[in-house]
DNA sequence: TATATTTGCGCAAACGTTTGTGCGGTTAAC
DNA sequence: GTTAACCGCACAAACGTTTGCGCAAATATA
């Protein structure tokens, strides 16, 4: 039942050589006369014979493989990311090997380790840790890597990453034109670039409306629970808020559950603008306004890149960063001119 | 750079066969000696020497990957099920290999064939299509599989799946006990199991309550457009119902964007079941009744079940229906006993 | 007819492991 | 002082491919 080459070259009473140099495409390189290639094509289709890529990939040092390293899987954002990696890469004849690091440095790190050991073509990640040191000595040593929707300050590794500076600052930017001052942010995990890049947004455009005195950056998680911590405090808190700039999903779906326990209407008592957009936002109690990210375009282009990079290592490293765009929903309210000017 | 095991025995002065026995751990079972192997350990240590899992593969006959293929990782249903697997296979020391078939056949037979060729360990699956003849074959010669969400009628291939019959009389029972009876049904495609087992749960919980004549059973895909076009049509029809089950996520999404546009309030107007379960959905607008599945269970037990096969072929073939759960919102209201009676 | 070229294909090494078998040397048994 | 048992390791084959090289026969050239 498990054909191979040998199997075959048997039966047709010729060599492996032949069998293979016809079945992987090279009959006429080789000289191999139609009459013969004919024959053996016809065995391979009786037998369904398929190749063994393992051996394959001992033998040619390439695995048609590359590995992709992401922090959630049930996070939407890098599921939708996940899904249009894997079908890219099939487009290309290559599979993927997912691998969900849970957020935690040392499954990242050793997740990059299988890879290797795997022999992958390539690595996409979007990489938990601070240091870029391990990823770089992969990428130069051993096989192309390029990261998405996070990456590292200080390094040279290539990446596609949402603006997310841009992101922040017009989602405050939003806020503030209409009318809000004192406007709270509540970040996830303050060691990733997106995080602190969508709240230097925040930061920059508070300061260019001379808002300094409101600024307000709490939560340590993208997570459900953190947003719904944070927002409990900030409304416990003797100058609450009039908007909140959630920067995750997650975080959104724990400060809705905080509003309302306070039965705090959208818009009309408080505002929010959310990171993140999917078709269910729509529908929430109000439509939430937020800041989609081009996940899709993200991936595409990542793959792309990566691609580019496993053909020709000379590749420039290039470190993308796409717009985000806002979402108009109706959860941002109108705030009467000079009524929170003396905080 | 790239260390393997006869670099390393040749800087030793000893055999290939010595360094592999130390490093897979069999030092003792070959009577090899402490010093030796404790210098061949160290010598591993000094390069990172990482074996090569292809050439493991080739020689063993085992790759340690198993191949998982899902309709759409864009599902978060999917998503979450693959989050698991992945997961739940890493335990064990295996990888994952991650097909998204995009609901199409071809794709899925191809990325059923790409497996086998990668030989991996073992399969799960959400099939596409209808005839299990190609995967039987598969699963009693090459590698065993585990079926998941979806599965065959007539089939004694393995699964694991929730009790959609259950979820589907549950639900409407739910909506008959509020005095419902006029309830239309938008299902998702009609070939799947899922579809049609919950299907047949509202068929049943109509029938026993002598609700033939108001039974409708429309729409065939799991998306957002025919919840859509099937909820308009519906309330454009002359009798238009009292409560909508919709068989998925995607569906009711639709569904809710035509209730908006109809301007029909949830539950006043109409009330709304939907099946699936996200944590969105306690914040939307009204909170959704819903059919929760175990979907993290459903993945953990499929791991196990497939493990279990790939250890030892002889097991009993396991079809499991795991139940799922009413989880109460707000988005089904009471009927007025009679008001419905006359059709 | 003798030489050169081409045609069609097989041999064998290699990719990096694992593992059955066996060999020389030390230690034990008698 | 034989023979037996055991210890520590190396040899080589195998897993299923790919591919450089070369060989014999056929054909072309002179």
């Amino acid at each position: 039942m498990k054909e191979n080459l040998t199997s075959m070259a048997k039966r047709l009473g010729i060599s492996v050589s032949t069998v293979s140099r016809v079945l992987s495409g090279n009959a006429e390189k080789y000289r191999i006369s139609p009459e013969t290639a004919e024959k053996v094509k016809a065995e391979a289709r009786r037998c369904n014979y398929s190749p063994s890529l393992v051996a394959q990939g001992l033998r040619r040092q390439k695995t048609r493989t590359v590995g992709l390293l992401l922090p959630a899987l049930t996070n939407p954002y890098f599921a939708e990311m996940a899904g249009t990696v894997i079908t890219e890469c099939r487009r290309r004849g290559y599979t993927t090997i997912v691998i969900d690091t849970m957020e935690d440095t040392a499954t990242f790190n050793d997740g990059v380790a299988q890879l290797v050991s795997r022999q992958v073509d390539g690595i996409l990640a979007a990489p938990c840790g601070q240091d870029p040191k391990f990823l770089e000595k992969v990428d130069i040593d051993i096989v192309p890597v390029v990261l998405i929707d996070r990456y590292y300050e200080n390094s040279a590794l290539p990446f596609v990453s949402t603006n997310n500076f841009k992101g922040g600052y017009d989602a405050t930017r939003f806020l503030l034109s209409h009318g809000h001052r004192n406007i709270a942010c509540i970040q996830g995990t303050p060691l990733s670039t997106p995080n602190n890049e969508r709240v230097r947004g925040y930061l920059d455009a508070m300061d260019e409306e001379r808002c300094g005195e409101f600024i307000s950056v709490t939560g340590n998680e993208f997570s459900i629970q953190n947003g719904y911590t944070e927002a409990r405090i900030m409304l416990a808190g003797e100058n609450p808020p009039s908007a909140i700039f959630s920067l995750s999903n997650t975080i959104t779906l724990g400060v809705l559950k905080a509003l309302r326990e306070a039965k705090l209407r959208i818009p009309g008592d408080i505002s929010l603008v959310s990171f993140d957009n999917y078709s269910y936002m729509d529908y929430m109690d109000p439509p939430l306004t937020r800041i989609g990210q081009p996940v899709e375009d993200m991936a595409t282009l990542a793959v792309k890149i990566l691609f580019e990079r496993m053909d020709s290592r000379g590749q420039a490293s290039s470190q993308l960063k796409l717009s985000p765009s806002v979402i108009s929903g109706e959860s941002v309210g109108f705030v009467k001119p000079g009524r929170q000017a003396g905080a």
